[in-house]
RNA sequence: UGGGGCGUCGCCAAGUCGGUAAGGCACGGGAUUUUGAUUCCCGCAUCCGUAGGUUCGAGUCCUACCGCCCCAGCCA
């Protein structure tokens, strides 16, 4: 894959750069992407995946692809599978491919010996209690009543949860820290909860699981993580990441971990340091799981990979290539601000990156007659055409030419507005490739509508004659009518008509605001070297925009299209005012 | 009246020990062009949330205010 340059230094590799220069973690440096599977990845995660795996690469350092899958309630093998598939069509190889539950002997060793350390306790409080406890964001909570029992009886009652003894959330394991604290991460956080499900990965093992807060530093620890990336909302429980650390002291207590060595997965424990950066949001767009499920489970899209998806299967699907979401990244940088990036920054990187790296083929989206009248019934020849008009290594193909065409209809109009270079009765325009042809008369049917452009072709015009010199306002696009082959085009739009469709101040929600017209399917014609194509492969139709053959409906025989992104147009804008 | 963050151009984002505002996207203008695309030039913050203060000099230091975001899951 390429491996772009980084634009500028942010803070994070900063931070990396001083640590290998002042031999912190002896000069190591890993990190990992640690996504929940009880969802699919989106634009959001690309972001923290380029940014852990980037870092890894950029310093040789490792990083691991790890499954936060504490919580078997929520989790899903559909989506293990989709998040390996999406990471690697992102670019990306893990060193190791782990999972938190690969650490559930770790994480419930460290808990005994919390619980022996006085450091944590079995509290028979509902949830209900606990939050009524809890206190609130301005007054501090009040200690459990069950936070002063002997260790003796919270290693009996801990070893009688895990031995499925309680039913579910009839107690918890908490840590003892300060029920006064400002930070409510740090008023006595459950770290171990009951319930009796089935885990993906480790069956019916168990049936207490661990906290997100106590299994995501151990798993970091344990795999020897250097620096643990994060977004904001972490902040606030980096105290609670630390403390855990501190008071189970994994690099002094290896034998905690020693299950590990049985199965390879052992490593020396570090003392991983959290850093937090901002999401990435785009407008016009929401990021949040809960939203993109919805959105699946209501049909309101077609699913995980609709093209309209800010998912990583849907843009995909969209014909955004991977590079172009690493181009977007590099892009916005990586700081601790709250940012939106307008949608138009994530078009015009796709934009770049087809426009080099996408052959140029013809069709018409939307197809008008054109007969050329000076050329004998029956003509027929082949054009040879350059498959990039910038880079010669594209090389050529052939285009069949004929005496009927097809042109797209909003390139010939019989009242032109002012300012418009294509074609109208009695003008010229050139025909890409082919010469410069003038409109002599039209066909109309019984509404008016016109159905045919009569037109001449000026013989001097053609490729490689001084005539071709010739200047005319514009050049359209043309298909030959007679060797085209239909396809069904799909043009998308943005999914949402409001650039925060997260905002419900006004009592609207996301729903509301969706956009009825994202999605137009109509049927256009190729040329026939668009249609002989592989899924996945991107075009730029000349003077349309950049699309791709649908990577699961798409047969040469029974072309479809995804309209990526349309090209750049200024006479649109200007025309439009 | 809690705790944690953040405020530099429309959107992002650099700004080393204080020395007199990078870059990208967008936008405006021009050149080239058999894609009104691409490419190429040129322009685009006397000002860094606000108000004071320190200093020869402050986006960078101090003080006070203002604004925005996150936290009260046995979710992650």
């Amino acid at each position: 894959m390429t491996n772009e340059a980084p634009l500028h230094n942010h803070f994070i590799r900063q931070i990396v750069i001083d640590d290998q220069a002042s031999g912190k973690h002896a000069g190591r440096v890993a990190t990992r992407f640690p996504p929940e599977p009880n969802g699919y990845l989106h634009i959001g995660h690309a972001k923290s995946i380029c940014l852990n795996f980037g870092i890894a690469r950029e310093f040789g350092g490792r990083c691991n692809l790890r499954f936060d899958d504490t919580n078997p309630t929520k989790e899903d093998i559909e989506y293990v599978e989709s998040i390996q598939q999406d990471v690697r069509w992102l670019g990306f190889e893990w060193d190791e491919l782990r999972h938190a539950s690969d650490y559930f002997d770790v994480f419930y060793q460290c808990a005994e010996k919390l619980i022996t350390d006085g450091k944590a306790f079995v509290c028979d409080l509902s949830a209900d209690e606990v939050r009524a406890y809890r206190g609130t964001l301005t007054e501090p909570g009040r200690n459990s009543p069950f936070r002063e029992r002997s260790v003796d009886e919270n290693l009996d009652l801990f070893r009688r949860m895990r031995a499925g003894e309680f039913a579910d959330g009839a107690r918890t394991l908490r840590v003892k820290i300060d029920m006064s604290s400002g930070n409510i991460n740090l008023r006595d956080p459950a770290i171990y909860r009951i319930r009796h499900v089935e885990h993906q990965n480790t069956g019916n093992a168990w049936c207490i699981y661990p906290m997100y807060d106590y299994a995501h530093c151990i798993s970091d620890a344990v795999e020897g993580i250097t620096h643990s990336l994060c977004t904001l909302e972490f902040e606030d429980h980096r105290p609670l990441y630390d403390w855990c650390l501190r008071e189970i002291d994994l690099p002094h207590h290896p034998q905690l971990a020693a299950s590990l060595a049985a199965r390879g997965l052992d490593a020396p424990a570090g003392t991983p340091q959290q850093i937090e950066f901002s999401r990435l949001n785009l407008d016009y767009t929401v990021m949040s799981k809960r939203k993109l499920m919805t959105l699946v489970d209501e049909n309101l899209v077609a699913g995980w990979d609709d093209p309209r998806m800010p998912t990583l299967s849907g843009v995909r699907r969209r014909g955004f290539p991977p590079a172009a979401l690493r181009l977007l990244c590099d892009r916005v940088g990586v700081t601790k601000q709250n940012s939106v990036i307008e949608f138009s920054v994530l078009e015009g990187c796709v934009r770049e990156e087809l426009d080099a790296n996408a052959a140029r083929r013809l069709a018409v989206i939307d197809p008008l007659r054109l007969v050329i009248d000076n050329l004998a019934d029956g003509h027929e020849e082949t054009l040879a055409f350059p498959n990039h008009p910038k880079n010669e290594s594209f090389g050529k193909r052939d285009v069949p030419f004929s005496r009927e065409l097809w042109i797209e209809r909003e390139d010939f109009m019989e009242v032109p507005p002012k300012g418009f270079h294509r074609l109208v009765p009695g003008g010229e325009v050139r025909l890409r490739g082919v010469g410069i042809v003038k409109c002599e008369s039209l066909d109309k049917d019984a509404d008016g509508t016109v159905t045919t452009v009569h037109c001449t072709l000026d013989p001097d015009t053609r490729p490689g004659l001084p005539g071709a010199e010739r200047k005319v306002k514009g050049t359209i696009h043309w298909v030959s009518a007679k060797h085209a082959v239909a396809a069904e085009i799909r043009l998308y739009d943005r999914l949402f008509n409001v650039a925060n469709p997260d905002d419900d101040s006004d009592g609207k929600t996301y729903r509301d605001h969706l956009n009825p017209d994202s999605r137009r399917v109509v049927q256009g014609w190729l040329e026939p070297a668009a249609a002989d194509a592989a899924p996945e492969t991107a075009f730029q139709f000349e003077r349309l925009g950049f699309f791709v053959a649908d990577r699961y409906d798409h047969a040469a025989d029974k072309p479809v299209f995804n309209r990526a992104v349309t090209l750049r147009d200024s006479w649109a804008k200007a025309s439009k005012g």
